[in-house]
Formats: C-alpha cells, structure tokens, sequence
DNA sequence: TTATTATTGTATTTTTTTGACACAATAAAA
DNA sequence: TTTTATTGTGTCAAAAAAATACAATAATAA
C-alpha cells in the first residue's frame, strides 16, 4: 500500500522540475501558549520522524516568497513576521539521509509510491537549506500537513523529539538568533493575542530568556517604551486585584523596533 | 584578444563541473585602517567593474569551507574571524546580468575567451548567494586577484564605487548586521594589531557606530570587561604623555563575547 | 457586612551606570 | 625651564536599574 494517492505523486513529479536544485527552505514557526514557546512541527507519514516544515524554491520565485509561500500552507497565515537567520551548507547534512531506523530515505520515498528515479534521485541531492524564522499567534493558526506528513502539529521547544536530519541543530540556531535579535522584532505583537495582561509579556520574555525578571521593574520599563495602549480591565473571577488589558499601538512599536527597542 | 589564458579558461571549465549550481558565496572582508572601515574589492577584468570577492561551492566541500578557502585564496590568511550573515535569493539577482555599460555579462565572458556553451549557460543562471563577513588584520593580509579580476584592493566603506549586481545591498547588509552584532565579535582582536593604545580601540568603535565617544568614559567602560591586559608604554615620540600598550586578553574576550558584551 | 486573601498599580529608596568635566602627570619641543 | 598636547584618573550630578514597600481591589469566607 502506497502511503500518497496517485494525483499528489504526479503533482510533485511535475512541480519538481520547476525547483531550483540543490536548495530548500526550512521554517521555524513560533508560538506561545500555556506560558511556553512552541514550534510547529510535521510528522512524516513514512517513519514518523518529526521535521520542520519545508519546501523547495520555484525557479521563478523570490527565496523570501518561498518561505511565506511555506508558512502558509502550513498555518493559513500570511503576511507574518517572518525572517531569515541562517543558511545550513554543511555537506553532511546530505550524506546517508536515514529515517528513525537507519533505512535510506531513498527506500521510504519508495514506500511512499514515488517510482520515478528523478524523483528519487532528488530526495537524495546535496540540499543547502535556508531557515527561517516565523512569530505566530497559536490562536490563528490553523496547522495543515503537507502531503508527505501524517500529521502537523504544535511542540513545546523545551521538550523536544529528535528531529530528522540536523532540523534540532536549525531550531537551536533559531532561538539563539531571536534571543540576540529581540530588541529588533516585535515579540509580543507577533506572539500575544490582541488583548493581554502586563504578567502576560512579562512571562512571555521569561520564557524566551530563560529568566525570571522583576514584575514592577518590567512593568516601569515597557510602560516608559510608550508603545501599550491601556484597555480595560481583566475580570477573570479570581479573589484578587484585576490586571488590566493592554494592547499595541502598532506604528509605534514598530518605529520602536526600527531602533532597536534596547530592552 | 582575449582576457584570460587558455590554461584558465580549461581549469575553469573543469571546476564547474564539481560546483553545485546555482549557490555561490561571497565575503565582505573588513579591515581597518588609517582609522576608517575598509572592505576587499575585486576589480573585474572584462569592464572593469567593481565587486565582492565571491566564489561557487564544491559538490564535496561545506559551504563554510568554501567561504574560508575564498577568503583565504584572496587573503592568504586562514582561521580567521568569519561568519556568515544572511543569504540573499531574490529571483531578479539573475535576471539580465548587465555590466557597467548595459551588455549581458554573457557577451564580456565571450570577451574574457569563454566559449563552451556550458559556461555562458552557469554565468547566466540564477544564483542564490550566502553572505560571509571576515574581520580581518590588514596589516597581515596580501589581497590577491583571481583569475576574473585585474584588481584586489582595501576599499573604505563610507566612499564606495558603484559594484556590480546587488554587491552594494550585501555589504550594506553586512554593516547593518555587524553593528547588531557588535557585542558578540571579537571586534578589536580581528580588526587591531596584537598591541594597540586605547585610542587606537576607541576610534574603531566609532568609526563602526559612526558617532563620537567620551574618551575617559570610554576607557573606563571598556577596562571594567577586563579583558585588556596593559603593557609597556609606547613612545611615539609626540610632545605629550605616552599612552599604554594594550593586549586582548583572548580566553576572557572569547568568554565574554558568548554572553554579549553588552557595550 | 466585614475580614481575609492574592495580586495589581504605583511610589519610594537604594544602588549602579552614565555623561560631563576637572586636573595632575608626562614626553618631547621650544 | 617653560610650553604643549595628550593621557590616566578622579569627581559629581543625572539617569537608569534593582530592590522594596504599600495601598488598592476583586472575589471569597466568616
């Protein structure tokens, strides 16, 4: 039993000729939820080995366009803030593709119904990749498998699975990148819903620094920035003071971003 | 007549069969002196237009090896600081590859004495480039030519001439992305010779941030990362104070720069 | 109704860092 | 010996950051 239907093997054999060889993207796509950072993750239909969503770059389509092209087929989202940090060359990355159990991918793509030795010899070109990293908001994405994976879904980046090839070694080089690049990306616009309370950022960049900070501290620091909107008042039922909501003033934030938020 | 030798039109002609097509590498080289930013720029044979220094991969090689053998082919050092810093894919960097007066590059290689079909068609393809910056001693580097150029010289950055394709947009992206990474470069080890004054280390900085800094407060700050080791004085022979001798202190600077300097 | 509880918004105090400037020390020349 | 330009270091006020204090308040329990 072929794991593709017919249509979708003749559709890629027929895309395939109009990717650029030898070079890929791969997209590392954040969210935030239940006070952690999660990445979005594909499980492939032929050994379960979990990925990072990817894709080939038309001969006519800007790298960048690939890359948004990629981010939503996989979430629905377009127009993100989306950034390239790293371009993977290491020759290896190629040598001996092996799924989970050490069988060639070459032997899988079989499996999967693929015949065609094009086909199959370019599952097993040398590919440089390029990464990419996304801000998403959980609560809009809706996660969409490609067609070589059974499933597509949200994984807290502090408890990973092993991913297949060198995806763990681009996700780690991902986070070190928006750590050094956080006072230039709009972190809490991308990743908070519209509405959110003052410990919600808070515990939003504890997260990503790995770090506890000062709740009045952070509160005085991000007020005096000028880019939060105060809205209304929290009434979440609980014995205690309401927080209030607050919101971004976008074109601020993002003139802010432009110098670097120096936080 | 042509440009270039028949023994390297042949070499040529028998590399490009190893290089992965359509990637390429090129380095912005940074050097320093006579208190200003330079970069390394090739001067082309065919039209005399200015350019990175750049090259293909080899289908065995990593792309990071590839970047520190054309570094190293145009310097003659190795082991130098280099990074690589962003990739640029835009499908338009291919199309209508024209010199300086408008003819398609394909015409000048005809020029330079190419003729198999092969290599007119590699010339003209579409090209996705990665970006390396080096920070490199000038003092210890013998800028070399390849075999496409007439020329290879230290350029300073702030009174560039007009370089082919989208050079301009690299190096320009290259600055940008070095003075975000200021505080994790080893920044005064590359660029300064093994000793230097604290003026010396001063003017650096300012010429990378393009603004002036307080020179007692400047030393301070930088004395209090203690990573400075000071040696003897240097007598310049100037009607004034002699200034201190100053030393990276490589282990603790490297350490240091892990964190970010925080500078 | 009133005390209790947990958390919030803000103020206050303390400590550290920064920016601006002062000044004595000094290598060579006048 | 005086002059000159520049260096190393110190000071002082302003600003920023860290630590702490405390009243306000939404719901709950008494």
């Amino acid at each position: 039993m072929n794991l593709l239907s017919q249509s979708q093997i003749v559709a890629f054999e027929n895309k395939m000729e109009n990717f650029i060889p030898n070079h890929s993207v791969d997209c590392v796509i954040l969210g935030y939820e239940d006070q952690q950072l999660k990445v979005l993750l594909l499980k492939w239909k032929m050994h379960g080995g979990w990925c990072l969503p990817g894709g080939f770059i038309f001969k006519d389509e800007d790298m960048d366009d690939a890359a948004h092209r990629i981010l939503q087929e996989r979430t629905g989202l377009h127009q993100l803030f989306l950034n390239q940090f790293y371009t993977f060359g290491n020759q290896k990355r190629a040598e001996h593709p092996t799924d989970q159990d050490g069988r060639l991918i070459k032997e899988s793509m079989t499996q999967l119904g693929f015949t065609k030795p094009a086909v199959l010899k370019w599952f097993n070109k040398r590919f440089i990749t390029t990464g990419y990293f996304a801000l998403v908001d959980i609560a809009k994405a809706q996660p969409q498998p490609d067609f070589l994976s059974a499933a597509c879904e949200w994984r807290p980046v502090n408890a990973l699975p092993k991913l297949v090839l060198d995806h763990n070694e681009i996700l780690e080089k991902a986070i070190v990148h928006l750590r050094h690049q956080l006072n230039y990306v709009p972190l809490g616009l991308s990743l908070l819903p519209k509405k959110f309370t003052m410990q919600d950022l808070q515990k939003l960049y504890e997260a990503i620094l790995g770090k506890p900070m000062e709740r009045s501290n952070f509160q005085r620091k991000i007020l005096k920035l000028k880019v939060l909107v105060r809205r209304e008042k929290l009434m979440s039922g609980a014995a205690n003071k309401a927080p209030y909501l607050y919101s971004f003033d976008e074109n601020s934030y993002h003139r802010l971003i432009k110098e670097g938020i120096g936080f």
